[in-house]
RNA sequence: GGCGGCAUAGCCAAGUGGUAAGGCAGAGGUCUGCAAAACCUUUAUUCCCCGGUUCAAAUCCGGGUGCCGCCUCCA
């Protein structure tokens, strides 16, 4: 029995009910296939504010019964800026500006986006291909595409004759006499302005660290071919959902139609979902650009990486998001409210009535299956938190259901996950509760109690005025102190 | 130049015909010697501007203004 998702298709330009290939009960796994990212640089938190959907997207999948194969490549060929060849090759602009191999760009590039995504709570993808591992499948695409007539030689390569394809212009409503050929991108010996690189041919006068040998000559691949290839490998045809950001959708994911529907003589993709930019006050974050802001950046200013999915979860996916650190540190206040409230729940408060709980859990599971409504599910979760007709017991597996498409760790109490230490001690009557990272020196801890206890006393014998000196003296060493309603004094090292 | 999108409180935003969700910030209150935390209450007579349709519009239509994206590698 699977529960109705609702999604927004690009290629129809309407929200749609989802339904698998096959239909709903045809028991196969639903195959999605995201664009992943081209490592030669830092992810930027705008780059991973599309995974972050693509995230949600699967959790929804999951959370409406459907099981899922997540595929998300890496593209770690470099290419060039343009199909005229006229500027530099990310990848070995990247190697050379750090003095390594591009290898060893793409290695240490992806061991990075790994870092983020897991920090981010994304889910592991059943399978992370990478164009390098797939030159065979590209090459063997392209003959394919030969020997149906749809491709021609140039100078600098094979390209794709888009007018041989008569639906190009159809999935993103593109007319061809609009497109003003050259005036941007020198179209060499092009065609049509809007055909496309397969395989591209080494330049004569200079070795490049990753190419191939191929029936045309040696090269390396076009950047469309690789998405085609590696999603035609590795999932069912045509896929259920093809994800990307929504620059993707004019020319990267226009040619892989064209190059993978002329190839199969088949239907690509069935959805395809787009997630839109995250955006700054002088427009969008580009790798190019100098405002790059990164998961570190954002943890150097107080902001967690969860923190920054919940900020991506005030505006829905297909809304520009306009970030600011403003922004970004209410997400991160709201999310830890959300902690504590769940935390000073009494799970052992009632019974669970799971009835009560579906209920209760309705609001949110629709929002999430209306297009990934996430700001509305947000609300959904904090109307459930508050709702007194449910028990501390059934608020806690509301909470654990909802976090489960969430990805928040709203389970998990206060600080994230980082255990500090607690050292509870009775000093002269004086209750004393000091919380600190573990690695505290006992001078510090004794220093901490001496002082705790004088000012206890200043306020017992109402001298507020030393206890306020105290209390400074503390804010100087960088403890917080809190009086308990129970009398305990707490000091929190921070 | 072409195509597309957006404009809702201090900030981020949801809402696509029935009388403005939610979060953050702010204000008032309870508590406190004072704080902190927590809790309670409160915060847009109005949704960029001007016309129109309708019993009814933030939502539909026309016009205007401003901003953004794509058309070139990009999430």
């Amino acid at each position: 029995m699977k529960r109705k998702l609702y999604l927004y298709n690009t290629a129809t330009a309407r929200k749609e009910q989802f339904v698998p290939q096959g239909g709903d009960d045809s028991g196969g796994p639903v195959g999605v296939y995201c664009c992943g990212p081209t490592v030669y640089n830092y992810a930027h938190i705008g780059n991973l504010r599309t995974y972050i959907f693509e995230d949600v997207l699967k959790r929804a999948l999951t959370a409406c019964g459907y099981s899922v194969r997540h595929v998300v490549n890496i593209t770690d060929v470099g290419h060039l800026v343009s199909d005229a060849d006229t500027g530099e090759d990310k990848m070995e602009a990247g190697a050379a500006r750090e003095g390594k191999s591009v290898w060893d760009i793409a290695a240490f590039y992806t061991a990075k986006f790994m870092e983020d995504i897991d920090a981010l709570n994304i889910l592991q993808p059943d399978l992370w291909p990478k164009a390098t591992d797939h030159i065979p499948q590209m090459i063997n695409h392209i003959k394919t595409l030969e020997e149906k007539g749809f491709t021609y030689r140039t100078a600098d390569g094979i390209y794709f004759d888009t007018a041989k394809f008569p639906a190009y212009c159809d999935f993103a409503g593109i007319d061809p006499a609009s497109l003003r050929a050259g005036e941007r991108v020198d179209m060499g010996d092009k065609r049509n302005v809007t055909d496309f690189a397969l395989w591209k041919f080494s330049p004569l006068d200079a070795k490049r660290q990753m190419e191939w040998d191929s029936p045309w000559g040696r090269g390396f691949p076009g950047w469309h071919i690789e998405c085609s290839a590696m999603a035609i490998e590795h999932l069912a045809q045509p896929l259920d959902i093809h994800c990307g950001g929504a620059d993707h959708v004019r020319v990267h994911h226009t040619n892989e139609i064209a190059q993978s529907e002329a190839a199969t003589g088949e239907r690509f993709a069935n959805f395809w979902l787009h997630g839109e930019f995250l955006v700054l006050d002088k427009g969008k974050m580009a790798k190019s650009g100098g405002n790059f802001v990164t998961l570190d950046t954002l943890r150097e200013q107080g902001v967690s990486p969860l923190g920054y999915r919940m900020f991506c979860y005030t505006a829905h996916y297909r809304s520009p998001l306009k970030f600011s650190y403003e922004g970004a540190a209410a997400a991160e206040q709201g999310l830890l409210k959300l902690r504590k409230i769940i935390s000073s729940i009494d799970k052992s408060n009632g019974s669970v009535n799971n009835e009560r709980v579906s209920r209760a859990l309705e609001p949110f599971m629709a929002a999430l299956c209306d297009d990934l409504n996430m700001p509305r599910a947000v609300a959904a979760l904090w109307d459930g938190l508050r709702d007194d007709g449910l028990t501390g017991a059934e608020k806690i597996a509301f909470a654990e259901e909802a976090d489960k498409a969430l990805g928040l760790d709203l389970l998990t109490p206060l600080d994230g996950g980082q255990s500090r230490a607690e050292i509870s001690v009775e000093v002269d009557g004086c209750k004393i509760l000091i919380i600190s990272d573990g690695g505290i020196s006992s001078e510090l801890k004794n220093d901490i109690i001496e002082k705790a206890v004088l000012r206890k006393k200043s306020r017992a014998a109402k001298d507020f005025k030393t206890a306020d000196i105290i209390r400074g003296q503390f804010v100087d060493m960088g403890v917080a102190v809190k009086d308990l309603p129970d009398g305990t004094t707490e000091c929190m090292t921070l």
